[in-house]
DNA sequence: ACCCAGGGTGACG
DNA sequence: CGTCACCATGGG
């Protein structure tokens, strides 16, 4: 990977293992839009708004995007530093496996915001993607900070204080339903200091345990937060997706979420996350297992 | 009218 | 510890 560096923005070589709808269109992320031409997204993270786009000469375009926001902010959050050859040829060891990752190569998790994470994968129980991201757009764009790229409006996510000082009321009328509780009482614990950004240094279990205290996050949910965004890779989200296709794959039933996630973990160690996301959009890109 | 969606909670054994 | 009805909302 080589990096030319121009006024405001950059351009990336030799790109390769990325690919721009196998990274936003794989269910860990809501706010990235597709643009009209095919090969560009245009999305609202780390406090700023980023063009992302596939250039006919195999380079990736990121703009705007100074050298030191590069290194210190879009770096990390692609993933960029991460070696996804190796962990693609370690992953199609696994000849059940290999079909779902050579499908999928191009995705990376990426390492997102861990409070954008929580409200968002508490949003995202018993619901559907696109009104999932519907739900979102609709609480940034009353709540959250304006902020203009290419003369366009768009917005920030709202910080934990914001959201603590909404009523339920407000919170109803983004489409939350009935999570709209969970999203107000967890916003006020994390506003009056629940160690959340600490949890990255506790280690797998104990930020586990700790997210579950947090009202509307259960297992499935914990798990997103800490593989999006904490970076234990090693988490394994159990949704009615993965339970499908891995009890399809293996020939084999789970009880439980629990027990889908102890054979995924027996079986794919520390790269159970990655695992995880290319079964995710295999089984949703082919509609295979689908009820 | 019915079922499903990147599930969690509380009540019941 | 495991099971299960219920939860608000929109789309098929």
């Amino acid at each position: 990977m080589n990096q030319t560096f121009h006024n405001n923005h950059v351009h990336i070589q030799d790109i390769n293992y990325f690919q721009l709808r196998h990274v936003f269109e794989s269910g860990q992320t809501f706010r990235w839009q597709k643009q009209s031409n095919n090969q560009e997204y245009i999305g609202i993270a780390q406090e700023r708004v980023l063009q992302i786009k596939y250039c006919n000469d195999h380079s990736l375009l990121l703009n705007p995007c100074n050298q030191s926001e590069f290194k210190n902010i879009w770096e990390p959050y692609f993933d960029f530093r991460r070696d996804y050859s190796m962990i693609y040829h370690e992953l199609i060891k696994d000849s059940i496996l290999r079909t779902a990752v050579e499908y999928g190569c191009g995705i990376r998790l990426l390492n997102q915001d861990p409070w954008e994470s929580l409200i968002s994968f508490i949003l995202s129980s018993n619901n559907g993607i696109p009104r999932i991201k519907k739900i979102i757009q609709l609480l940034c764009s009353r709540y959250g900070k304006e902020i203009y790229f290419n003369d366009q409006k768009y917005y920030l996510f709202p910080d934990p204080q914001t959201i603590a000082s909404l009523s339920i009321k407000d919170l109803l009328e983004c489409g939350m339903g009935y999570r709209g509780i969970y999203v107000f009482e967890t916003s006020k614990m994390i506003h009056e200091g629940f160690p959340l950004y600490d949890l990255k240094a506790y280690g797998y279990q104990n930020a586990k345990q700790m997210l579950l205290t947090l009202p509307g996050v259960g297992p499935k949910v914990a798990n997103c937060i800490l593989l999006f965004s904490l970076g234990y890779k090693e988490a394994f989200p159990v949704d009615v997706w993965i339970k499908r296709i891995i009890e399809l794959l293996y020939n084999t039933t789970f009880n439980t979420p629990e027990k889908a996630q102890d054979f995924a973990i027996n079986h794919y160690g520390k790269f159970a996350g990655f695992a995880q996301q290319y079964m995710f959009f295999y089984a949703r890109e082919t509609g295979i297992g689908k009820k």
